[in-house]
DNA sequence: CTGTTGCGGGACAACGTTGTCGAAAGCAGG
DNA sequence: CCTGCTTTCGACAACGTTGTCCCGCAACAG
């Protein structure tokens, strides 16, 4: 920019007053400084001038994983709501691992975000307190942080219970579940949507029809379930990963998942889920974000997403 | 900082001094800025940092979709690497278009990134000269960029050179094409393959059997070629969603199609496909940027990526 | 006692911006 | 001619860091 007022024969500020396009600059002179901009590809410095104002137009966002297709959709829909706020989207994975989220979160902060958007990977967020008081606004996603902040999740004890209940509908009294585990907070949730639809159907739960863990596990369980005494008839599963891994054993009984994935439809037969929205997701939070970010003060909202259950034939199915 | 080193009663240096681990600092005076710091929640500023020094640590990566998986493959790589150099990754998505590939490009160094990995969506980077000049380092990815830059694509033509063979040799002699548009250089370059195998087969190229254009017509298409006089015994499609296209519209011939996809093989039958390895694409690309960054000087580097061929029955069928 | 060395620590400038203030010049009205 | 207002523009400080230079003090050799 020095180089620029130079080469223009003018001063710093009148190039910076071009450049922002304020007013109290001469045609001509504009144009020279413009001229000068051009032959120099001169570019101005988002980081100084967030040094120099107070924002650096750039939120933060920390997923799990952005290889899931989960979370990748997450990601878009809240890259696109920042474009339209003019502001920057930096985003990390933190795999699930708590020390990883707090760097991701603490980078960011170094960065001077004016805000962030958080999947909660730990349960512990006290971490973050010196940078809300400082009146940095956090949103988390997907599952509640623990502090008093806005928190954007999906119904999913509501959603596991209306896909339980689909499948008791059909005449099964023997439903399984198979869900991550259960230190999850969207996997405990779920099972309890699971518990609470056998609950409402008079039907107690048997223990040995429900697991919980890592999705590379869910196979073995289910093969477990179906070579025990009392089999299950029919099986809910947790999430998209157990879903998978469930359809990958070969085994096929009635079922159905929670979370949609592609080609779900072109199985057969077709699977049915309880779908969750990532953009809707995604942009509830960066709207609410943003709202923030404007200054609105209100106290911490909590908004919960609908479900959505999608019959494709899996869940369609009476017991043999 | 100010306030840290006013409530420890040292001098700014000191305390840059300790936050840097710099020598020079009396342990009983370190012990008192670092509990400063803890008391007040101090975080250094990366932005002011990065402002003195000439260093960011941050790359920018502009990809076409974070919601493809493909894409989303690569920025999880290019993260991974970006981590082991203690550098952020800024990414955004073109939605191939060149203009806003052009903005996102031109907002990464606005923040001054030390270097940059761009999937271009457009065919003109001269608007990358100054930042080149200036020597930002900038590695284009999937499609060559235009300028003499390093380029890290896959072996496009010869991947598909060989899933078409893949069919020939199964007996097929009318092998249909459907693929992106022609102007998307990967596609491009997946016709070249499919052209060159035919010619090393020694078949002619029936042109009627050749389609491109956007994936959601990939379906229309392909139902013309079936009810045309000659119709194909087998397919070739010329990328993930193309594939998709294809296999709703419940038409199931013989075919491979490039790029792998979730569920491929469960599908009955499973789908052949020429596989990309986008981990290894952006690993590569990341490795060289960082190598650029760190100074290595030599000329351009072109680096060419191989393609794998996984047969799951879709492509190991003779014609009827 | 003097000169030298090393260590701990501070003052200051600079990075590239922008907000604040004020100066100079032009113009209208008296 | 003076006064008051507007327009145009520049000087300067400040944002939070870090590199450079310098100073004071103790230890040590001669």
């Amino acid at each position: 920019m020095k180089d620029v007022a130079a080469s223009a024969g003018v001063a710093l500020k009148t190039v910076s007053r071009v450049v922002n396009g304020e007013r109290g600059v001469n045609a001509v002179t504009a144009e020279r400084v413009r001229s000068a901009i051009e032959r120099l590809g001169y570019r101005r410095d988002e980081s100084a001038r967030g040094l120099r104002g107070g924002r650096t137009s750039s939120v933060g966002l920390v997923i799990e994983d952005v290889a899931d297709p989960f979370y990748s959709g997450v990601s878009r829909a809240v890259e696109d709501v920042a474009l339209g706020y003019g502001s920057l989207l930096l985003s990390g994975s933190s795999g699930e691992d708590p020390r990883r989220e707090r760097e991701l979160v603490l980078t960011f902060c170094s960065r001077r975000v004016d805000g962030l958007i958080i999947v909660p990977a730990g349960a512990d967020h006290e971490y973050l307190r010196p940078e809300l008081d400082a009146g940095t606004p956090a949103v988390f996603a997907d599952r509640p942080g623990g502090l008093d902040a806005d928190t954007v999740i999906c119904d999913n004890a509501g959603g596991a219970c209306a896909g339980v209940t689909h499948l008791l509908r059909y005449g099964h009294r023997r439903v399984a579940f198979i869900g991550d585990s259960a230190s999850i907070f969207t996997a405990a949730e779920r099972l309890r949507g699971y518990r609470r639809a056998l609950a409402e159907a008079g039907l107690p739960a048997d223990e040995s029809l429900i697991a919980t863990g890592p999705p590379e596990r869910a196979g073995a369980a289910l093969a477990r379930m179906l070579t025990a005494q009392a089999p299950p008839t029919a099986l809910f599963t947790g999430n998209g990963r157990v879903t998978l891994a469930v359809l990958r054993t070969g085994q096929r009984l009635p079922m159905v998942g929670f979370d949609d994935f592609e080609l779900a439809d072109l199985l057969v037969p077709g699977v049915s889920v309880v779908a969750q929205d990532p953009a809707g997701l995604g942009r509830t939070a960066a709207e609410l974000l943003f709202r923030r970010i404007q200054g609105d003060p209100g106290p911490a909202e909590h908004v919960e997403l609908p479900t959505r259950l999608i019959p494709r034939g899996s869940g369609e199915l009476p017991p043999p």
